[in-house]
DNA sequence: AATAAATATGAAGAACTGCTCATATGACGG
DNA sequence: CCGTCATATGAGCAGTTCTTCATATTTATT
């Protein structure tokens, strides 16, 4: 698989692209994932863990939830949010790995 | 290697991590290195493939410089652009996946 | 030297982001 | 029902981003 294989979407294609990485660029989210990453957790339970407000947490949450990357489960007063995209681990590997070079 | 086996950079690594990935949140960006992937080009030349002012291309490539996603080298006039990480059509083609599904 | 070609750079404005603060919603216990 | 807990939502603000326009720099050509 040589590099010009990649074959970029076009249009509409081309910005949901965009708008997947565009996850990744904020280091609030990355913590959130990575987070969820270790299990199914709720919203008061990562914003203790990272030392974030809860509002934060939330919105971002909200965002988390419409681009599909996280699912979650109501539970009486609790919402228990979880990974909901198997390239997540490889995608933030990938840019880690990146770094470490 | 099962998803939790992540191990998240902590303060100045997150904050590459999280600029690594801004990199590829952007339309623009993303069809410049598309179209370095098919090889070494000029400025002007990926100005006009892609319907951009050269200014904007040059802002964009003084950012994928800096981050040293891109090679340059300076020949007479011209200035031919290249990729310069391995790692950009493997994260390409995972959020490309990532939408395909 | 003067001009043109290719690229780079700086300033400025419009648009977008991510936070906080305040308020709302929904569920449970008393 | 009433208060409380967990979460969600909306408005607004500060900071960032991306483009354009104007100007500068660098090299080649005459």
């Amino acid at each position: 698989m040589v590099r010009s294989d990649v074959i970029l979407p076009g249009g509409e294609g081309l910005s949901s692209l965009a708008g997947f990485f565009r996850v990744f660029a904020d280091e609030t989210r990355i913590l959130i994932l990575g987070e969820l990453l270790g299990g199914e957790k709720r919203v008061l339970d990562i914003a203790n863990s990272l030392g974030l407000s809860h509002s934060a947490v939330s919105h971002q949450l909200q965002l988390l939830r419409a681009k599909r990357l996280v699912a979650f489960r109501r539970d009486g007063k609790n919402v228990w949010y979880s990974i909901a995209d198997e390239h997540i681990s490889a995608i933030l590997r990938q840019g880690i790995r990146h770094l470490e070079e």
